[in-house]
DNA sequence: TCTGGGGTCCTAGGACCC
DNA sequence: TCTGGGGTCCTAGGACCC
C-alpha cells in the first residue's frame, strides 16, 4: 500500500512554527525576488488570495487583512522538510522523498492492517513532534494515493481508498487535478468527452498510449488500482542549476561575472553535497522577455578537462563562457549556471597525468573555505583571483525584504522560549 | 521510375511536477 | 513597480552508420 504524506500550505506552516502569534492570520509566502505569492495558508486563500498573485498589486490589500508575509526561506524549509522525513523514516521502511514537502511511503500489503490508523499516527506525530500539519492519501497506486491525499486536504486529514465510495469519488474529481494530466492533455481530453477521473479510468489504453503517450497510460493504469510505477530507484542527480533572476537592472559584464560566481558557488556546494563532480559547465545569458526592450538570449557550454568539483575549475570555466556569450547594450535580467555529466565522486577515474599533489591541495583549499562558510555564513570567502568579483555595487543582488531568520540552522537565530 | 531500412546517439523543445 | 526556481521524462527529428 502506498502513503502520500503532504505538508499543508508547506512553506507557510514553517514560517508560522517558530511565530505563533500568527495563528489564525493570513500568511503568504513570495518568490525570490519578492515577486509573486509562491505558496499562502488557508486563511491568505479564504480572502481571495492566489499562488501566483503578483507581489506588488497586492501588497495594500494583504497589509489591509494584517496578513504576515514572508520573503522565500528555503534553508528553513529544507530544515524542516528533513524532519518529517526522519519521521517517515521511522515508521516505514521504503520512503520515496517526491519534493520538499512531499514523500511516498510504501507498506507491504498486510491482511488486515487499518492502513487509516497508522496515516492517523503519522500525522499526529508529524503535528506534535515538528509542528506541521500534514495530510495522508493511501492506495494501491501512486496516482490513486495523490488523488486521496486532495480528498483529505478536505475531509479528515486521512483518506484510504478501499474505505471510500470510488466510483463516487473518480466520478467528482475533475480530470484537470489527475496527477500527471496538466494543461494540454486535460484540454485535449475534455475535447474528447473525457471530465473526470472517471472518464480517464475508463479510457481505452490502447488510445491512452496513442493520444497522451506512454505517461498517460501510466496514469489510465494507476487509476485502475495498478501500480504501473513503483518507487523511483535512487537514481543519482543528472543536473545541478542555479538560476536566479537579478533584483535590479544590470547591463555590464562586470556586474553579471560576480553574479555568476555567486551562482556557481552554490551550484559546487550541491556538488560538493552529494559528493559528485561534473564535467560539462553551461551558462546561460537573458534580457527579460516580459519587458519591452531590445532582447537577447545565449548560452554555452564547456567540458571540462576532467570531471572536477573544485569551484576555481568550474568558475574560471563559467567566467569564459560568459564572456563569450556577454552582448554590451542590453538590459540583463537573469544568468543560469548549469551542471551536467554528474558522477560520484569516488567512481572517478585518475589517469596517468593527474598531480595528485596538486589535486589534494585544491581539495584541502575546498574543505577549508566550505568550513569557514559554514561557520561564519556563506560567502564569507570566496575566489578574489578572477579580478571580475565586484565590489559593494551589488545590483544583481536577490530582493528579499521579508526574510525570516534561519531559525534551525543558525545558532544566533535560535529562536527564544520568554 | 526510383531514390531502403534499421539502428543508435544527440539535441531541442514540450509537458508536467512541486 | 512586475510576472520564480529546480527538476524529470518523453518525443521528434537530424546526423551518422551499416
Amino acid at each position: 500500500m502506498i502513503f502520500l504524506v503532504d505538508g499543508n500550505s508547506f512553506y507557510a506552516s514553517c514560517e508560522r512554527l517558530f511565530r505563533p502569534d500568527l495563528r489564525g492570520k493570513p500568511i503568504v509566502v513570495l518568490s525570490n525576488n519578492d515577486g509573486l505569492v509562491i505558496a499562502l495558508n488557508q486563511e491568505a486563500k479564504d480572502l481571495g488570495f492566489f499562488r501566483g498573485d503578483v507581489f506588488y498589486k497586492i501588497e495594500k490589500l494583504l497589509v489591509k487583512h494584517g496578513a504576515a508575509v514572508f520573503s522565500s526561506n528555503y534553508t528553513l524549509y529544507n530544515d524542516i522538510s528533513g524532519r518529517l522525513n526522519i519521521l517517515y523514516a521511522q515508521t516505514c521502511d521504503s520512503v520515496e522523498i517526491y519534493s520538499i514537502d512531499e514523500s511516498f511511503l510504501f507498506f507491504p500489503d498486510w491482511k488486515d492492517c487499518d492502513y487509516s490508523e497508522i496515516g492517523r499516527n503519522i500525522r499526529d506525530r508529524a503535528y506534535k513532534d515538528i509542528g506541521i500539519p500534514v495530510c495522508v492519501g493511501i492506495a494501491p497506486s501512486k496516482t490513486l494515493a495523490k488523488l486521496c491525499n486532495k480528498i483529505a486536504k478536505k475531509y479528515g486529514g486521512v483518506c484510504e481508498w478501499p474505505k471510500i465510495n470510488q466510483e463516487e469519488v473518480l466520478k467528482r474529481f475533475p480530470v484537470k487535478d489527475v496527477w500527471g494530466i496538466g494543461k494540454k492533455k486535460a484540454a485535449f481530453l475534455e475535447s474528447q468527452g473525457i471530465k473526470t477521473a472517471y472518464d480517464l479510468k475508463n479510457y481505452p489504453p490502447d488510445l491512452a498510449k496513442k493520444n497522451l503517450t506512454i505517461t498517460g497510460l501510466t496514469t489510465v493504469q494507476e487509476l485502475n488500482g495498478i501500480q504501473a510505477s513503483g518507487k523511483i530507484l535512487e537514481k543519482p542527480r543528472q543536473q545541478i542549476m542555479v538560476s536566479r533572476s537579478f533584483g535590479g537592472p544590470v547591463y555590464k559584464l562586470d556586474e553579471i561575472a560576480p553574479a555568476l560566481i555567486d551562482y556557481a558557488m552554490d551550484a559546487v556546494v550541491r556538488l560538493r553535497e552529494e559528493a559528485m563532480t561534473c564535467s560539462y559547465v553551461t551558462v546561460f545569458l537573458f534580457t527579460n522577455p516580459f519587458r519591452n526592450c531590445p532582447q537577447y538570449a545565449n548560452k554555452a557550454t564547456a567540458k571540462l578537462a576532467r570531471p572536477s568539483n573544485c569551484l576555481p575549475d568550474i568558475e574560471y570555466v563559467a567566467l569564459e563562457l560568459l564572456k563569450r556569450i556577454y552582448r554590451k547594450g542590453y538590459l540583463f535580467h537573469k544568468t543560469v549556471i548549469l551542471l551536467t555529466g554528474l558522477e560520484l565522486s569516488m567512481n572517478q577515474e585518475l589517469d596517468m597525468f593527474t598531480d595528485i599533489e596538486k589535486d589534494e591541495k585544491a581539495e584541502n583549499i575546498m574543505r577549508a573555505m566550505e568550513e569557514i562558510n559554514r561557520k561564519y555564513g556563506k560567502g564569507t570567502l570566496r575566489l578574489g583571483a578572477t579580478g571580475l568579483a565586484g565590489g559593494n555595487n551589488r545590483p544583481w543582488l536577490m530582493k528579499r525584504e521579508y526574510l525570516s531568520p534561519a531559525y534551525t540552522t543558525d545558532l544566533k537565530n535560535l529562536p527564544k522560549a520568554y
